[in-house]
DNA sequence: ATAGTAATTAAACAACGTTCAATTAGCAAG
DNA sequence: CTTGCTAATTGAACGTTGTTTAATTACTAT
């Protein structure tokens, strides 16, 4: 039996999110279990709900993590022309569902029982996240309104996604990471082209 | 015990998926056990290995006839305006996945454990329905390269098919069907904007 | 009628998330 | 230093899941 003062209730926290990264790097998404990270960290499974109200609290916070982590890549190296910055978030979008297919799969695939117990810092995650893309479309249209920029970073963003979970999917773009920017540069390309071409507005 | 000759093997196939079908839109997708299915059609759960390889198999015949029927839907009255009927896809697709959100969630997400035996018949629907976009596109640039157009064809696809993933996944668009295709409509009407635009092609 | 074949079933297996009574460890008071 | 209380920890149990297999049963052909 584990001492009850080896560790406090955060790092039986830490320990077990660690833990359950490793797991999914090593057994994929599918090999995530209650039981083998309560194994993988000297306690058991019964312990973990006392951390966790349940798996998919654990998996919840697990997001949290990879979605703050994507916010961190995205955010840094940040390109001066609105453009460029703009493919920039595209890109580093498809590379991390490229370089972390598991982790990105848990996080945009995952179906909670419950959706409800969302934690906020996942819901505060995805904002911080387009508003990046709201800043940048901003620029390009500053008399644009924010209700219509508003759609418009949801449905360029929602291509990008769409291209991320086609990719991995792996039919499509032949599952590789070229051909997948490749379709991101075209997407680009022709929304912006459009969005910005003198004429109507199409929010 | 079920009499050997009540059902052929087709008729067991049809049943199960019937009863596949009637379950899932009762219970959700993780309602969707062999068991059920099993009693649901009066037998038990070991006689569906003998239509069926495995449960996965189950769900990938499922998933052949609902692609089918969305590719029905989709081909059907045709519009004679390539662009008008590129938006009609849209709508259809994204009002196929409002309208059956269990089964299109089957199709696009489910995670078979090995990939490798998907049906054909599903990878053929794929293209099938690609290629009514294909098909579109090479109207509005008749001069385009197929390697282009393929790009393109992906591209707005992929596109379209994130806005109804994050639509289904309830938070984007607020998870109602107007909004989303407010969305389609914005990521139409830019893209082909784009792409028809005098001046370089972006493929 | 009987023998042989093939479909069907019930039971078993391993694994899953989750709960809970029992146990044990740590702390505080005497 | 011992005793008693509290709370963390556990192992076993429950009801699931997909899947396999030995035994049984139903049909067919001789």
């Amino acid at each position: 039996m584990a001492r009850r003062n080896d560790h406090s209730r955060e790092q039986l926290r830490e320990m077990a999110l660690l833990a359950s990264e490793s797991i999914i790097s090593r057994d994929g998404v599918d090999g995530l279990s209650t039981r083998k990270v309560a194994q993988e960290i000297g306690y058991s499974a019964g312990t973990l709900y006392q951390v966790f109200n349940n798996f998919d609290d654990l998996v919840m916070q697990l997001n949290s993590r990879t979605l703050s982590r994507l916010q961190l890549q995205m955010s840094q190296q940040q390109r001066h022309d609105a453009r460029n910055r703009l493919k920039h978030y595209g890109y580093c979008y498809l590379r991390f569902a490229h370089q972390q297919p598991e982790l990105w799969h848990l996080l945009f695939e995952h179906r909670a029982a419950n959706p409800e117990q969302r934690p906020e810092e996942l819901l505060n995650n995805i904002d911080a996240l387009f508003n990046l893309v709201k800043v940048a479309l901003t620029e390009l249209q500053p008399t644009c309104s924010e209700n219509d920029l508003t759609v418009t970073a949801n449905s360029l963003w929602s291509g990008i996604h769409g291209i991320a979970v086609l990719m991995l999917k792996g039919k499509l773009f032949d599952g590789d990471l070229q051909s997948a920017e490749q379709a991101v540069n075209c997407l680009m390309n022709n929304f912006i082209q459009g969005w910005t071409s003198q004429g109507e507005r199409h929010a």
